[in-house]
DNA sequence: TTTTAATATATAAAACCTATATATAAAAAG
DNA sequence: CTTTTTATATATAGGTTTTATATATTAAAA
């Protein structure tokens, strides 16, 4: 469902074969989504039968490497996507984390590695803030919207790093009083 | 497989039938993670197939309504919980949200209609935190990792509901500046 | 010339989400 | 007292998303 609008919705800001649109929805909102191969390719095949979409050619297209399919939307395709956009949203946010599925259960392991998967996800969460940034530009050249989405996506990267910090702290000094203790 | 280890995880506080584990689980982080009954009676059939819990007793267990069927996790479903738990985590987090998909690409649309839909999420999620505030100290007695996690869902709300007030106040801005234009 | 890497398309299986249904007991309504 | 509604509890089926895997073409490296 989200997928095809996805789909509509990269197809305005131009023509692109599959493994681009994958690409340019990677790069500039890889942070609040990602579509993978599975289903991109055989959502533009419904998307073409359905008559939303219609592939143009099949050739390099002034490009090196392999012929790939170009897209292109259609009236009905605009037509549908502005009134999928329009819409109040299927369902609520949905977050999902290994690690904060993990950390809540933490109290039932070793402390040692519960501080060891902590420093892992910092680590990880301080080298996606840098990648992030570094894409800036970018977001500013596609609009206020994507912007500001692009904005709370550091934003929250930079609030989970801040929490992973004091949770780390917290678990530290919780082990210092308990070792006093005994 | 998530799901398998999140019940394993939940059984670790007491022997519990299938709503409750739901019920729990939704009270308590439903911040970060639910399970739907669609998934939680399969795995409990599974987990019981492979040893990792048993089902204990089919009765009122002294409570009030229907039967109910009491699981309580074996030594080796400790075991395996125990594996996982220490574990890094299998993938980075997702975060997924059918409203942020539009956000996006707001800027094909109705912008009026843009506005309609941010007023609307600011609803739900003001009410949503007024919720979780109210559920505070039950979080306090589930020890300092619930606790740490809860206050992570409570935060990022607010960090989302600030910016969706941002986000707002940006977009109206726009609309004032292109109207005083033309 | 052959091998490796990058680009591009594609399918299948597993995991998760949504929809729907049924059963039992208790409370409310008639 | 009987029937209907509500709450609690278990369960299955279908749809969507994620993960795993595969193949093909072109270009670059060995």
């Amino acid at each position: 469902m989200a997928i095809k609008y996805s789909i509509l919705g990269l197809l305005h800001y131009k023509d692109m074969h599959g493994y681009r649109i994958k690409e340019h929805l990677e790069r500039n909102f890889g942070h609040m989504w990602s579509i993978n191969y599975g289903q991109i390719y055989p959502n533009l095949k419904i998307l073409c039968d359905d008559g939303w979409i219609r592939m143009m050619d099949f050739s390099q297209n002034g490009e090196k490497g392999p012929p790939r399919k170009l897209y292109s939307i259609t009236e009905k395709g605009r037509e549908e996507f502005l009134r999928w956009l329009s819409a109040s949203p299927e369902r609520a946010m949905i977050l999902r984390d290994p690690f904060l599925m993990r950390f809540v259960f933490f109290g039932f392991g070793d402390r040692d590695n519960a501080l060891a998967l902590i420093d892992a996800q910092i680590d990880i969460y301080e080298k996606q803030i840098v990648r992030r940034k570094d894409n800036q530009r970018r977001w500013d050249e596609l609009g206020m919207y994507v912007q500001l989405v692009a904005d709370l996506g550091i934003t929250f990267n930079e609030l989970f790093l801040d929490w992973l910090k004091k949770a780390r702290a917290r678990i530290a000094e919780e082990t210092h009083k308990k070792r006093k203790a005994s």
